[in-house]
DNA sequence: CTTTCTCTCTACCATTTGGTAGGCATTTGG
DNA sequence: CCAAATGCCTACCAAATGGTAGAGAGAAAG
């Protein structure tokens, strides 16, 4: 049964490089070692396939995201948040482009998606966001949900094409790696794009 | 003569919402009302007409985007400049899908074209902001280069995607548009994560 | 008027695509 | 020990892919 984990590990980084319609079956299966109707012998289809690889990529995101933004609502540490949000993107870049495309190539399954499984926390850090601008703790004129927006896509878009952006952000001894040099202007953009005061100033 | 530009058209536009995998050089020839060999008439291969769109879709860029960010590095009207760049992008947003696929689908001939035309501008404004720091009007903190790609991101990405987005960020008739939220939000943040005394406290 | 050039067409082609049929081992379970 | 299920295979298939050959219509140029 280790052969159905190999064809979505597979399937999954080639779908990310390549995208759903530039992999062929035939790619995926000598990828794995075995014949193209031994593939279709455990997904019945292509479309079976990426619908599978993006529910394994669903479910690991589910597992792990949830807490990590209850500690973000908890907890007032920003900053660790944020670092383990942007870890974990980077970790696997793969996910990134592979949400990336999906969302490019099948907008209305995407939407669905969102509705479901993002919302509801943009719907609740929205919430927050409101009390803690009462408190002043917020900028004014943060409107929540755009905020949420621009930052998911600046973490996730950010994540996906990063090494194609080195040319521009380049390895540097004093700023760090690349990667590192988003993650970390990641980070303080969110930061200081939100809070009034917390700017730690030099 | 026409023939030409208007299979430029529809390829750029089958080619961002369906990828270059994804749409056959039938289906192109058919939008436009032509045959398949009438099309590969006029360029002699698939590859060829993405030379072409892309090639197009950069001629347009090079021609706007450098008289507007001389603009912005001129005179010190920040937000005009970001907001005729987010326009900019807004206005056509398959520009902006066009270019993600491309990141995705062929990195390395992307960071050529990075190389070549963003990287320059990216430098340029890097000086800048490294002296707008000397002066305190910037944030210590700042990468310039890694700033400009995370704006960058937002703005292209953003674009891309904001449609798909409109589940997360509704049309609300207090705030506006899904994405007129997104292009406030997009100044905002970018104005917001760089300046030092700039906010407009309400 | 004839030639040449531009453009579009029909007819075709090799290759690749996603997918099926069905045989042949090996394992599982009664 | 036998039967059924499991998993992988070879051999196909129809459809679609990018691309070519070459004919014919019409305009341009001599």
């Amino acid at each position: 049964m280790d052969v159905r984990a190999q064809i979505l590990t597979h399937a999954s980084r080639l779908f990310a490089e390549q995208g759903y319609d530039g992999t062929s079956v035939q790619e995926i299966a000598d990828a794995v070692g075995i014949r193209k109707p031994s593939l279709l012998y455990h997904f019945k289809s292509k479309d079976e396939l990426r619908e599978n690889v993006l529910a394994e990529m669903l479910a690991h995101w589910n597992s792990v995201l949830p807490g990590l933004l209850l500690k973000a609502s908890t907890e007032e540490r920003f900053d660790a948040t944020m670092e383990a949000l942007s870890e974990f993107f980077i970790e696997d870049p793969d996910r990134a482009r592979l949400f990336l495309r999906e969302t490019l190539d099948r907008p209305e399954q995407m939407q669905a998606m969102l509705a479901q499984f993002v919302q509801p926390w943009v719907e609740l850090l929205g919430d927050q966001l409101e009390r803690a601008k009462a408190q002043g703790l917020v900028q004014a004129d943060v409107d929540p949900q755009a905020y949420a927006v621009e930052v998911i896509t600046m973490a996730v878009a950010g994540t996906a094409v990063i090494d194609t952006l080195q040319v521009i952000l380049p390895d540097d001894p004093a700023r760090g790696s690349t990667r590192k040099r988003h993650a970390r202007e990641l980070i303080r953009v969110a930061r200081s794009s939100l809070y009034t005061e917390t700017k730690g100033e030099k």
